[in-house]
This record gives C-alpha cells, sequence and structure tokens, in this order.
DNA sequence: GTCTATATGTTGATAGAC
DNA sequence: GTCTATCAACATATAGAC
C-alpha cells in the first residue's frame, strides 16, 4: 500500500503489502497450474493468473507471452515426466509382466508426484496448438503402453482373453483416474501405487488375493 | 434461402437451405452435448452452438434459457442414468459382491449407452449452479458405491487388504475412464463391460484367469 | 519488473421486426 | 419461431510511464 500513488481501488486484495509478489518462473507455474486445475483452463482469464500470482495482468505477460504459452510449459512438464518412466531401467529389461507392473507403479507415483501437471495433462481437449501437440504425445504414450501389454500376454504372463488395446486402455484409465480424487493430504503416494498395482493384477475377488505376488 | 429478406451474408453456412433447422428438444440437446464435448463446455459459445443446431443465436434463446440450461439438462440426464442402476433388483438383493459385479457391469453399460451425456457429467468443474449441483451428486453416488465394497468385504468375497474408499475409487475410476477413449464405431458396449468386469474381478495375471467365475 | 490506461475482439443475452 | 441488430461485460493483449 506505501507504493499506492493513487486512491484508485486496488485489483489484487491479496497482495497490496508485504508480499513481495516476486517469484521464479518455477513458482509462477505452479500457481497458475493450480488455478487451472480448480477452474479449468478455459474458465481462466488472466485477470485469475494475476490475482492469484499477486501481479497485474501486464506484469504476468512480462513473464509469459500469454496464457497458451503456460499450457504448454504445463502440459510438457508432465508428458516428459511420465516419459522419463519407460527409459528407467526396470522398464527396460526383464519380463514383460515385470515390466509392465513396475511402469504401472511409477505412472501412479509420478501422477501423485506431479498431480497438477499430469491432472492437467489429462484434461486436455485439442483447442489449442498447444493442447493438439499434448494429446499426440498422450497418444504416442498409449501405443507404447499398449505394446508392452501385448508383449506381457506374449509371454504368457497376462490373461489373453482379452484385447490387449482394452486391456490397456481399463489398466491405465484406472491409473489416470486416481487424478480426479487423489488430494496430497490425503494419503501416502506409495500407498496408492501399492493399492493400485495389487488390484490390478490380483482383481478384487479375496480368493485371488490370497496367491503370493510372483515377484 | 426463400425467407432471406435481405442480401446479406448468412452466419450459418450449414442450412441456408432446405434444411428446416427445426429439432426437438431431444435432438437439439443431442448436438448441443455434442459440441460440449468436442470444445469443452466453457470454450463452446453460444455462437458455435447456433452453428452446429442450424439456428442462429436468438433462435436458440427462444428455446433454451442460455447456455447453463442445456449444461444443467445434460448433466440431469446422465445422474438420471447412473442413479437408476443402483434401484434395479439386481443391485438390491443377494450377495455384496454379486450386486457389486452387476453395478460396475450395469455403470460400464450405461456409460457407453449414454456416452455424451456421461462423459460431459464427469468433466464438470463446479464453476456454475448447475455443475455444483452435479458435483453434490456424483459424492452422493461415489458414497453409494464405497458403502457396497464394505459391504462385500465383510462378507468375505472381496479382499480386505485394501481400504474399501481406496478399492471403490480406483474400480470406477477404471469404469469411468472408459468416457476417455471408447467411440461407438469401435466396440459393442458388451465387450467393454465384460472386459472391465472380468479385469477388475479377476486381475491381469493369466493365472487368476483361471478360476472359474463364480456366478 | 511492475504499474495504469487502453486498444480491440468476443462473449452471453436482449429488443423488436416479421 | 426465426430473424437482424445491438448491447454491456469481459476477454487477451499492448503502450508507455516510472
Amino acid at each position: 500500500m506505501s507504493t499506492c500513488r493513487y486512491g484508485a481501488p486496488v485489483t489484487t486484495p491479496s497482495r497490496g503489502r508485504g508480499r513481495p509478489a516476486r517469484h521464479s518462473p518455477q513458482e509462477l507455474l505452479d500457481l497458475v497450474v493450480a488455478v487451472f486445475n480448480e477452474r479449468g483452463y478455459d474458465a481462466t482469464s488472466m485477470a485469475d493468473l494475476a490475482r492469484a500470482t499477486g501481479l497485474t495482468k501486464s506484469a504476468v505477460y512480462h513473464h509469459v507471452a500469454g496464457k497458451e504459452e503456460l499450457l504448454r510449459l504445463a502440459v510438457a512438464r508432465a508428458v516428459d515426466a511420465l516419459f522419463a518412466v519407460l527409459d528407467e531401467p526396470a522398464s527396460r529389461g526383464g519380463p514383460a509382466v515385470d515390466r509392465l507392473e513396475h511402469v504401472v507403479r511409477r505412472s501412479a507415483e509420478v501422477l501423485v508426484e506431479q498431480l497438477p501437471y499430469v491432472t492437467l495433462l489429462l484434461r486436455v481437449r485439442g483447442n489449442t496448438e498447444a493442447e493438439r501437440w499434448a494429446l499426440g504425445r498422450r497418444r504416442e504414450l498409449d501405443r507404447r503402453l499398449a505394446a508392452l501389454v501385448q508383449h506381457a500376454i506374449d509371454e504368457g504372463d497376462v490373461r489373453g482373453d482379452v484385447d490387449p488395446a482394452l486391456v490397456a486402455r481399463l489398466l491405465f484409465g484406472m491409473v489416470n483416474g486416481v487424478a480426479e480424487w487423489y488430494r496430497p493430504s490425503s494419503r501416502k503416494r506409495v500407498d496408492v501405487a501399492k493399492a493400485l498395482v495389487a488390484l490390478a493384477f490380483g482383481g478384487l475377488r479375496s480368493h485371488c488375493a490370497a496367491d503370493p505376488p510372483r515377484s
């Protein structure tokens, strides 16, 4: 307030004092992505982002080219994190069923660790160039996951009585669904990943749960 | 065109001739929901809806109060269809695990049958009154599904080594995930529901698939 | 780097003729 | 019931002072 030269009403009531309102690019993106997830990307205005960051609209434009660039940065981070799982050693060697289990577990862990970024990625519709790029990367990811399921079936460790592409989509649909309800306060990430793997590979029925895990 | 009194450019090139551009309320809602799902509710303008229906914006307003009422009608239909599953006889009598299996199968079938409506419901964020109402109904649905899982665990037919609320969310997360990829042309609804139930109850591993179904 | 002020387009919704 | 014409509010983005 001390540097408020005019008596005009302040458009950003959340600062106006003390708080420096300066952010690293990383902190700024974190704040922005939180708003995108709360209100939805399309329903979020630059004014909303200015309010959330404690800046004015113009100051936001000083840091980024516009709304779409913020989306691009955010979904790129999620895409990179998910593809990185496929490059981990345990995703590349050994029986396909073990690799699949590792990818499922790590995907769930990454989703929880990078929750806001992955959530945003999963909600992308394809209206802008950044969104279409993200959709293309997701398709590529789906292809590689389906191929992994196919391998596990070929090796006889995953049931072959269901279409592999269908299995892959249902399986990773369950993983991605975590983004709809998980909140950081509620549970440790390993709990979610563990329960997810147990359910996906062992099934719901108690008589299957009794089988010893093969690892 | 015959009643076009002025030579002014037509804003709806998709009609301009022949097609009467008259719809029953049901047909109109179908068209609107398709656009909502393609572009996202927030990114859809009344001009988009006018184009899709072959009317002008003003004509659309003659049929409905506004954009939000269209959303309200659509999500209400999805909510009703999903709650109806819980009122089916097979959802109300017998062992809880069988009721659970029935609800999972029927939810998947309803999702596929009413794909655009359920898809829209699953994407609701909570910005408007209609959306907050829908979120509330979804929470109620989640509560009842979690209670059903709890019953099945109590009766010893579903594994009790994972938190029941977590099981319910993962399970119906897998069901809801179908909306992300299913397209009417690709597969029959029973195929998806059958594969979903098999995977959810039997798990991925081939040694579990060998167990005979208990029904 | 942040501000105030403003340019320029799009939005949901309405008025009133036919 | 559909149209043309229009509005006020809000959108993204920029200009230029400090």
